[in-house]
DNA sequence: TACAGCTTCGCAAACGTTTGCTGGCTTTGC
DNA sequence: GCAAAGCCAGCAAACGTTTGCGAAGCTGTA
């Protein structure tokens, strides 16, 4: 390198001149410009104490006519700290950010983050399977975050790599059921087992489940299980032929084909409101009215469900605010030496009764001993 | 700082010794374990030249034992590139995220980036007014990055501070029609055109543009200019009340109103597909026949746009591309100190004709002297 | 044998900033 | 009037890495 050596020289003092047009700025420009030292220019932009009040003006002013911005590789190299959080996740970043859930997550992380004063990094892991851990995102090995916040499901070598780096982490919306990590979660197993039980209130006694891919996995296999144990709590067996998974592109078919096989259905429960939604839609168009002859209940409330002919019923989770809370948990990692232990942090999940569930079409009370809902609990 | 200190010291030769657990291992560790010099280390792990095969090899295998993670801010501090640029925009983020649109864009931009081997920061200057470029966001004023793309339309001040903090930067999806830009643009107007041309071939004369908010801005004043400029060129006249602006969220009711206004209306225009779409919903649900009452035409091509009932008609635009575009742009502006002058890279836009248009109701031929679609060009 | 050329490695400066320490000066307290 | 205390500013080291230069060793040729 050193390729400013072409920069012309003051013959006095042999001092480096600020004349070549593409050089910042720096400190000792300043310094020398206003006569004091590196140290009291760097005390006296960042208000530090030691300076007198009218030499701070003389050197703020002189920094700002000469349009200085400091160096922060430099300032980091001594500090330790680049006060930057690094974002990670392991689907491609259009997946991530079409996602109406996690796009509002990643909204209360930003917000937090800004409200703090850091910056964002961003890095997906798909792709090659990370093997070791100088394989992870760049900012990461090359220490240019002080944290990470890891959104989603992730493969677990990635986390085992993440603690051997030692790089502070916090989990949203994923949780590994062996480890004791930090993390931000979704009351997935209570919502839906909430709206499971709305239904079977309502009257309903054959209730599909339609699922994303795949559906044993994480927040959509928490989900499965809320509404597994609400039928299991009513009293109503669990049935193979009521649940179909894949992925949300089909996710119209599901629903679709559960009703060929299962035509007694009067109502479907959603992994998520895309899947809701698309289920709604194919239903529709087929002839079914919703809620007459089925209903539908969502998860996760994402803004399109209130505007839905009709409005969908569905779950709500604060996602901005799982955002935020995962953000200020870490913030307080970093700047908490002593760290108190790793916690999960567990978001409500709050049912949101709109229009696309209702009571069955036929009442048929003698159609089995049906446990009636004031009978439980 | 200084907070090493308290490290112990090895007597023999006063080097502090990688004793402290929370202390990373640096070239230097490395350099006194194997016994060299801590120049030869960096130029073993980099595969620079200058080092003889075997002494490459216990050095990288030492590194890997200690897991050797390099201090991107020193590297940079002497390199002066970090190898990481900027994401800039003028929205809150989850506006960003939840627009199908950049989503793509943002996808081919991280697509690019990560081929390249470079980092991605976001930042959004939404808030207060950016008066003075110091601030920027930090990891522009910070040095954090080589290079900034400008996504969507920003204020021109923000512009002009990037100009004066020297910053390389590339503009995607927006331009200021004075400054000449290094930019990434989607041909709106020439793709309005198509659009309105198709319609009035088919043989509507009484065509609404609906638009967002606000109607002349950016991209959208550029739709709806192809859209006054097709309807001048067949010698139809440009009718104020047949256009509607307004924000996304009431997009249906825009086209409601033109309707309610304008009952002759037989196509509608869009500014873009999530409008079109609404549109689409709010007329179907009002009993209008789409396309057989009413034509309705997008512009963006969203996926969600290839599934509606009927599917739209809309204009392709290649966001991915467009992202990769810009990034790649960026890039080469990074490597090549010749810089070549700025320049607008302009992308097709391209009508996707699908089932949301056909021909109006009644042709009423002597209604006006219509000009037939065979008779223009 | 001598010397040129090449390879391999060490030396040390440099990148821009922060910060512990020290010394000089001024103010305060008695 | 003098010591103690406090404020201000400078000195210099340190953060971890890269890199131009030069020295040492080796090979090959004249």
């Amino acid at each position: 390198m050193h390729r400013f050596r072409t920069a012309t020289f003051d013959l006095e003092n042999g001092k480096r001149l600020q004349n070549n047009k593409n050089m910042k700025t720096t400190i000792k420009d300043i310094a020398r410009d206003v006569g004091v030292n590196v140290a009291t220019v760097s005390r006296a932009l960042n208000n530090k104490p030691g300076v007198s009040p009218e030499l701070r003006r003389t050197i703020q002013r002189r920094a700002a006519e000469l349009n200085y911005l400091p160096y922060g590789q430099a300032r980091s190299l001594v500090t330790r700290r680049t006060e930057t959080v690094g974002l990670l996740f392991d689907m491609e970043l259009g997946t991530l950010l079409s996602n109406p859930f996690y796009s509002e997550v990643l909204a209360g992380i930003e917000a937090e983050i800004r409200q703090h004063d850091y910056s964002l990094m961003f890095a997906s892991t798909s792709g090659e399977p990370v093997q070791h851990f100088t394989a992870l995102p760049k900012f990461i090995v090359e220490h240019r975050v002080d944290g990470v916040i890891v959104v989603g499901s992730v493969e677990a070598n990635i986390i085992d790599m993440l603690i051997t780096s030692g790089q502070p982490f916090v989990i949203v919306d994923y949780h590994l059921p062996d480890r004791h990590l930090d993390a931000v979660l979704a009351d997935n197993v209570r919502g839906a087992y909430a709206a499971t039980e709305l239904l079977i209130g309502l009257g309903h006694r054959t209730i599909a489940f339609v699922g994303g891919e795949p559906l044993d996995h994480g927040n959509f296999g928490e989900r499965l299980e809320g509404y597994r144990r609400a039928l299991n709590d009513a009293g109503i067996p669990f049935q193979d032929d009521l649940v179909a998974g894949g992925g949300i592109e089909n996710g119209d078919l599901n629903a679709l084909q559960i009703l060929a096989r299962r035509p007694d259905t009067t109502a479907v429960i959603a992994c998520n409101d895309t899947n809701a939604i698309a289920a709604l839609n194919a239903l529709q168009r087929k002839g079914y009215g919703v809620p007459d002859r089925i209903s539908i209940v969502g998860f996760d409330d994402i803004p399109h469900a209130a505007r839905t002919h009709p409005p969908l019923t569905t779950v709500h989770v604060d996602r901005r605010g799982m955002g935020r809370a995962a953000a200020l948990r870490l913030i307080h990692k970093l700047h908490d030496n002593d760290s108190q232990p790793e916690c999960e942090t567990v978001f409500p999940a709050k049912l949101v009764v709109r229009e696309s569930s209702g009571p069955p079409p036929a009442a048929k009370p003698a159609d089995s001993e049906a446990v009636l809902p004031d009978e439980r609990q």
